[in-house]
DNA sequence: AACCGACCCAACCGCCATCAC
DNA sequence: GGTGATGGCGGTTGGGTCGGT
């Protein structure tokens, strides 16, 4: 059971569609207080509407930075380009799609693309036949959660459940050739005899061949705002068509109007993900990286 | 003109993650 | 650590519109 709605049906808040008035009321008090804190706002602004629904109205329609309709070619290919990569995950995809909102691409999707695509591939079934099934046959929905667990393997899909990691368990075999060839900020390595190190004097030993054997299974503390590479990748503007293409190797340079977070290590952004930086770091090294044997804690 | 089904899309719902206490 | 509040996300719904008959 998951929570309650934030707002019940009883509490008198209007619903449905919105009106001229209540988009002014929201759209005036957007611009004079900004963003967040959205059940105050309700109050504040007058508006008998719940928190959430504002929210929602302000992100999907009344934001001044909102393209509406026309979806252009491009954007249709890039955005058939940014699902074959990333699945549903709609907010990501409209964060590469400047003033596109993430209902709008899943409503373009849903009745425009996803048709299309069907039609190309009339093998496919569609969802509600999945849906129907899956619960007619329970086995089969196991063997097919089975085989998506395996096919991810081969999937070129990246599940990107937005999950912070801050702890990797993770062997001296696995550290050594990462350390020799990325810069990892490391807040302090904890040893297996709960002894704090402090990581420079852990890096060095391991420059100098002095870390032995039974100092396996280390485990790190990352910065990882400075260990950026999953979001370093997703903000890649896959806008440019080479982007997905050249068989697991990006060679997309970054997207200057949408910068990723600061690395310290990395004094040009848009060297970032050249050809040459990125030797080492391509989807076949995310694969292997999803796939090692580290134990995200 | 009236009916009906298909389509579109804004809005809603339920769940999850995170944060503050 | 537990709990409630809040924001964010993806899936779904339902009302309006359009085109065909």
């Amino acid at each position: 059971m998951g929570r309650n709605p934030c707002c019940s049906k009883d509490e008198g808040l209007n619903r449905g569609a919105w009106t001229g008035m209540e988009d002014k009321l929201l759209t005036d008090y957007v611009k004079t207080h900004g963003e967040g804190n959205w059940r105050n706002l309700t109050k504040r602004a007058g508006l008998k509407r719940c928190g959430k629904s504002c929210r929602l109205r302000w992100l999907n329609y009344l934001r001044p930075d909102i393209k509406r309709g026309n979806i252009t070619h491009d954007e249709e290919e890039l955005i058939i380009r940014l699902h074959n990569l990333l699945g549903n995950r709609w907010s990501l995809i409209a964060g590469r799609l400047p003033g596109r909102t993430d209902n709008e691409i899943k409503n373009y999707w849903n009745t425009n693309i996803g048709k299309k695509l069907q039609k190309d591939n009339p093998n496919s079934s569609n969802l509600k036949e999945k849906k129907e099934k899956e619960n007619s046959n329970p086995k089969a929905q196991q063997s097919d959660q089975h085989s998506f667990k395996m096919n991810m393997n081969s999937s070129s899909v990246v599940r990107t459940k937005a999950t912070r990691c801050t702890r990797v368990a993770i062997s001296q075999q696995q550290l050594k050739p990462m350390v020799a060839t990325r810069p990892i900020s490391v807040d302090h390595v904890i040893k297996d005899d709960n002894k704090s190190v402090e990581p420079e004097s852990l890096l060095s030993q391991f420059a100098s061949k002095e870390v032995h054997n039974d100092d396996l299974d280390l485990e790190l503390d990352f910065k990882m705002d400075e260990f950026n590479f999953f979001s370093d990748f997703l903000n890649m503007d896959f806008s440019q068509p080479a982007s997905l293409e050249n068989n697991n190797t990006i060679s997309s340079s970054y997207n200057k109007d949408h910068p990723s977070p600061k690395s310290d290590h990395i004094d040009d952004q848009t060297s970032l993900l050249s050809d040459d930086s990125l030797h080492g770091w391509d989807f076949q090294s995310i694969t292997n990286l999803t796939q090692s044997e580290f134990n995200w804690v």
